[in-house]
DNA sequence: ATTACCTGCTCAACCGATGGAGCGTGATTG
DNA sequence: CAATCACGCTCCATCGGTTGAGCAGGTAAT
């Protein structure tokens, strides 16, 4: 360690690496960025500068390579919040999917917040992105505007938007399914032909609209006619959700949980009722968390396809087209 | 829009603003990043410029800025994975706390590979991080070496170290207190005063050591002696975790569950088994989660406290000392 | 009238990595 | 023996923003 005591405070650079080796900048970056070969650099040189490198823990200065070239192979995604199986396991598996592809993902979270939003995409955007990722975002087309003005292609996950293409879900047929398992294990179980009661979402969002579309269109297929008091979206926290379902004008015996945290409000309300009550309830629910799958009268979950929807973005990068169309990604059905 | 036809496809820089508003780079910087009024720059100007980049949609190149600069207000993060409410939540609100102190957070996640983890630091040190939190590290010492020989401090979260200071969870109290909680469960409920089961982690994990030593002296303050055959710590994997309870000699009453992650095996292993003797049971877990604290056996969860730990990592940013202590913030028990 | 000072701005060097152009040496070719 | 070429390397301008130094023009003080 000695030979790194004399740069505790600055950072090693290529010039310092040059001095050591006793040879040009130009030698050391073509060799620690692989452009030797075409440099007609000798391998005996490269060893040595490698070695040196390597004492001095040198780590090359990005801000300073992306300056000067004119692709900075860093890709950004904003993402509404990070604690959350859905958007931790994108997170998570887009970064993955990133780095294999050589790229240095940087991610950043907006809270659901269209301003916070703009502003994560602006502060990206001085990073320099090659592309930028709009996972879940509330204005889509907002972002795609902001990007274009600066050249970036914008490529949209979780929910569609105009300008740029869009990597979603298919919410419709995963609800279309959802809603039958539901369905049948009312008729089975319980006998109740009844419809089901949809709980969470704003109808102003995408995903919501197109399960409720599913939802709708499995019961007209049984020839069950939804009335709109069925059907309740107050948003996704729990305790609106729960004080909605307390407050029916009627017993519902089957329930279609728009999303997990909906899901924590219907759990609770349903521990809070007599046992044969809650014995006569069958629900399930758009998104999946492995606790919710093992509580007592869940039917089904629905789990959104996180690694195909990271392949199909990142396949979606590659190509770089930027015509606005929808790839739909068939969700996954995970029954009792 | 017309405007900004001309730079479709190259990015606007000072210089242009400079020629648009008919003054120098120098002018224009000062004025965008609000050192204007050092350098004397008058309103009328400043008010052209800040027009003239708002028309634009400019955006600084932070590479450039960073690479003049000698600060560059980037935070890196190394994490193990989002995908868990634990790291979730701490990569969540590190962002949100990075971002109100002016700084620009870039987290990455490393899949507890020690590997990934040193290849991911080296990533942050290239985009010139001011500071490196190692959240989870499997080898924190080994990343406040790396991180030393550039010069950039470290702190460790969630697990200590001994060559950065350390912010971590106060385990020892958290798991007496989860153990006591059980034990007065067991003994009220069920008639029991047999010692629980410890099942989770792995006793190479300081975390894991600490919970340990939590649960062997709640018991002996009541006068228990825990046998070894009672801690089970095969580490997290939730099918390691049901196959081990599943094959014990004896008939345990009360669990320690050591995460949220073992706890899926737990919960599998208790709804195999008839009710009667899953009745007999009562469980608490380290670490919370929102359904694991509704199934129906749980008697408590233990939760970290993220809020408080992210504020003592942001102080000790803020302090910048690079003494190896470590922080211990108490953990939050909750009670079914 | 000279000096001092303030205001409002510009100049130019610099940060570190990169890559096109170019240079000296020795071997090969006509 | 000159011309050509491959080899192995170095020089230098460049990316965009930042900052210390400095300059022109005006006012106030001595």
């Amino acid at each position: 360690m000695t030979a790194s005591d004399g740069n505790s405070s600055k950072r090693t650079t290529i010039y310092d690496i040059a001095e050591i080796v006793g040879t040009s900048p130009t030698a050391v970056t073509s060799v620690l960025n692989g452009s030797w070969k075409k440099r007609r650099i000798s391998q005996k040189l490269a060893d040595r500068v490698l070695k040196a490198a390597e004492e001095q823990g040198y780590a090359v200065n990005i801000q300073a390579s992306v300056l000067r070239k004119d692709k900075s192979n860093i890709v950004g995604m904003v993402i509404p919040k990070y604690d959350n199986r859905f958007f931790g396991a994108i997170a998570e598996q887009f970064e993955e999917a990133a780095r294999a592809a050589g790229l240095f993902p940087v991610i950043t979270c907006t809270q659901r917040d269209p301003d916070l939003e703009v502003a994560a995409v602006r502060g990206l955007l001085s990073y320099q992105v090659d592309c930028l990722v709009a996972c879940g975002a509330t204005n889509p087309d907002r972002i795609a505007e902001v990007c274009a003005a600066n050249g970036v292609p914008t490529i949209n996950l979780d929910l569609p938007g105009s300008r740029a293409p869009s990597i979603i879900s298919d919410s419709l047929m995963g609800a279309f399914n959802l809603t039958n398992v539901l369905l049948d294990a009312c008729a089975q179980e319980l006998g109740q032909a009844e419809p089901l009661v949809f709980i969470g979402g704003r109808l102003d969002d995408h995903n919501t609209q197109e399960r409720r579309r599913g939802f709708v269109e499995a019961h007209s297929a049984r020839g069950i006619d939804v009335p709109p008091e069925y059907i309740l979206t107050p948003g996704y926290a729990p305790d609106k959700a729960r004080h909605l379902l307390e407050n029916l004008p009627f017993t519902p015996h089957g329930i279609f949980v728009n999303s997990t945290i909906t899901l924590e409000g219907v759990v609770r309300l349903m521990q809070s009722l007599p046992d044969a009550e809650a014995a006569s309830i069958r629900y399930g629910s758009f998104d999946y968390d492995p606790f919710g799958a093992l509580l007592p009268q869940t039917v089904a979950m629905v789990e959104q396809d996180v690694p195909s929807l990271i392949a199909k973005l990142m396949a979606q990068m590659r190509d770089g087209a930027q015509t606005p169309q929808v790839t739909k990604v068939p969700c996954i059905l995970h029954p009792r």
